[in-house]
DNA sequence: GTGAAAGCGCTAACAA
DNA sequence: TTGTTAGCGCTTTCAC
């Protein structure tokens, strides 16, 4: 391993000096400075960032922790963040936590012990308490659906308006039993709950009661919409329309519903929720709701940039960005 | 923040009893035991990575380097990564490259840097000459499409081979004319080049020549998919079948053919390549070369573990895995 | 079974 | 403009 001070008897200067021309400080002479660079070529040194950040606390390293690498959600999202990050110099890393509490609490537990100079963290299934537990001194910015009181910065989407606008578009076509695919008893404080109440609430404006057989619980992958639609199918529990709680679900709903015979939209109407790039390339395209992707990012951005600047963010601890529905071919239109 | 020190001053011992409590070394007494873990919870004490990496030089994480963060085929190797290493004790987490040569530089040279044990680096630009020249002594793993002389192991997908047999597939069930998304000139050293490779070796065995205009070059994207089946469509230029050089490239195809009202599979064929999770869920459900999936997962595991222990893995430094072609809805059947 | 000393590679603060 | 000193928090080595 070659080390700052190789470079340094190479060069015939101070590991001081590299250190300098390394991280770009201004007063070093343009003559030491080409026999660093030359040095520095010649041996393909590489600075130790562990050696760096445990002097100098910076990594220039954001972490973003997840519950699953796969979900389309995530990955787009990251994506968004990492063009943005780079801009400001920062890279961001992106792992995941599995969804479980333990998963959650090692990722902030991480981002002090690890090359984190901040984490965005999406958390599920880590509950308040917890959370004001934990003694890190590293900037956090919480995102996800549920409210969760703490000292961190909490970026959501507004999961009950945008279940709700879903749910009433459905109601208002024509649609009078609105299947729920993924939810939880409205009230439970979780995404799949909040969204339950929206669902549960656009019922309520519509006058249309809520029949909870229509609810089928499942997790969040294709398969698992898929196998709810069919144990609709399969239980002779009729509907015309699916609310699907992720586009992910709603394409495995979809599937079934193909597999099944009946006809997107005329038979039944289907919308998802995340407008994922994907449900504009569907055929039919996926109705969803948008959570408000740009400003998410913009609103993450924003305020871990300020921890890092060792601000406190101005605007509130806990932003709802608006969600708003984006209609497309597997819905009726209004009139 | 909290350190090893005032742990060992909180329990009365030195910071090596510390360190040996946490590291779970075996001689401690049990008394002493007790008293450091009662510290170590009462002050909330977390080990300081960073630390331990500069002098251990150990972190228990893996790096992943992939071109871009929202591809699904990336996400999905990487859910599966993330399975497999977590059993052995090992945080896998993921970055981006960009697809360009400097992020891939970037991320072997951040692997020592960094807080990698290891890198499974996904090469997309990087060219052999720039590799060799690297003197990192991290162990690295390759992962692509592309062969790469170079001294890391290397595992790549059989993209010739993939790709000839999806042609070969199209071109017996009666194609005549197989557009092509994505593909480079055969023959580049690309994974868009070796794909078209196999496309052209499959029309030679049919006795079909090929034509160059049904090639059309585009990104990886789901509006170039689009984009390219509207480019045909309105240059005039016929075909019967499409051999999509991904999954997420035919997905848009897919969408551009129905918004054309041409029938899928009747009046035109669609393949893709990567055999996605979404691929069985679409409708009609897409048809496409399996690259390997859990092979290309076990040998990357294995062969990193082995550089991990210390150990030359045995087998190939080059791995080819296969791949098989996985028939769906977009495809008529050959007999 | 426990502790003292040394040092991993780097950089902040100051001295020359 | 360049160099010296000290030390980040941990673990290796070796003494007790």
């Amino acid at each position: 391993m070659v080390t700052m001070a190789d470079v340094a008897r190479s060069a015939g200067v101070s590991t001081m000096t590299v250190s300098n021309v390394v991280n770009g400080r201004p007063r070093v002479g343009a003559a030491t400075r080409e026999r660093v660079l030359a040095a520095i070529a010649e041996l393909g040194y590489q600075v130790n960032l562990a050696a760096r950040h445990l002097r100098a606390g910076r990594t220039g390293v954001i972490g973003l922790a997840v519950p699953e690498l796969e979900r389309p959600y995530f990955a787009q999202l990251a994506a968004r963040l990492a063009d943005r990050f780079e801009a400001h110099g920062l890279r961001i890393v992106m792992e995941r936590t599995g969804a479980s509490r333990e998963g959650e609490l090692d990722a902030v537990a991480f981002s002090r012990l690890r090359m984190y100079d901040g984490l965005i963290l999406s958390v599920v299934d880590l509950d308040p308490g917890e959370l004001s537990r934990l003694n890190t001194d590293a900037p956090v910015v919480m995102i996800g659906e549920r409210a969760l009181p703490s000292r961190f910065d909490h970026v959501m989407m507004d999961n009950v308006e945008g279940a709700r606008l879903a749910t009433a578009h459905l109601l208002s076509t024509g649609a009078t039993r609105v299947a729920m695919i993924g939810g939880e008893p409205s009230g439970t404080p979780s995404m799949p709950g909040l969204r339950a109440t929206g669902y549960a609430l656009a019922h309520g404006e519509a006058g249309v009661p809520v029949d909870p057989s229509l609810n089928v619980r499942c997790s969040f992958r294709l398969q698992d919409g898929y196998d709810a639609i069919r144990s609709l199918l399969d239980g002779g529990i009729s509907f015309d329309a699916v609310f699907a709680l992720t586009d992910v679900v709603a394409m495995g709903a979809l599937r079934a519903l193909a597999d099944a015979d009946l006809r997107v939209p005329a038979d039944v109407q289907v919308i998802g929720f995340d407008d994922l790039d994907e449900a504009a390339y569907l055929v039919p395209s996926l109705s969803s709701v948008n959570p408000g992707h740009e400003e998410m990012a913009e609103e993450i951005i924003s305020r871990m940039l300020a921890h890092l600047g060792g601000a406190e963010p101005t605007g509130p601890k806990e932003l709802i960005v608006p969600a708003h529905l984006v209609l497309r071919g597997t819905t009726r239109s209004s009139e």
